[in-house]
DNA sequence: TCACTGACCGTGG
DNA sequence: ACCACGGCCAGTG
């Protein structure tokens, strides 16, 4: 059944990204290694970008990069709302940067599917 | 059609 | 410690 195979990673990256934890935020690179491939940590920004025609939406707020950066906060609806969000579940941010982003740090675990 | 870019990360000099 | 480069997939010029 050839269908979306092409997108399929897409749609990984989705599911975990939707299985992140509220209060809780995780990396590019994360996500991209649990679906197998470090080296797709830019198609992760990228499947992001489209996540906004996602159903349901994913909580992309909760993505940031290696450095706790927001660095896609600038794709938002607006550049502060995904501070805004973050905020409003417990991680402040200063300047673009998440305060105790190792603390609030969570990563993918095949065993936390479901 | 070819080439470059993108919400990144790891390694090498 | 800092700077430069490669890699993966898909979309756009």
């Amino acid at each position: 059944m050839q269908k979306d195979l092409q997108t399929d990673w897409i749609e990984k990256i989705y599911r975990i990204v939707r299985r992140i934890p509220k209060g809780k935020v995780t990396s590019y690179g994360a996500i991209a290694e649990c679906i197998g491939t470090r080296t797709t940590a830019r198609m992760v920004g990228w499947a992001m970008n489209a996540s906004h025609n996602a159903r349901p939406a994913v909580p992309a707020h909760r993505v940031v990069n290696r450095n706790g950066l927001l660095t896609g906060k600038h794709h938002f609806a607006t550049p502060t709302l995904m501070q805004e969000l973050l905020a409003a579940e417990g991680i402040f941010v200063e300047q673009d940067r998440i305060l105790d982003f190792k603390k609030h740090y969570w990563l993918p675990d095949e065993n936390n599917k479901d």
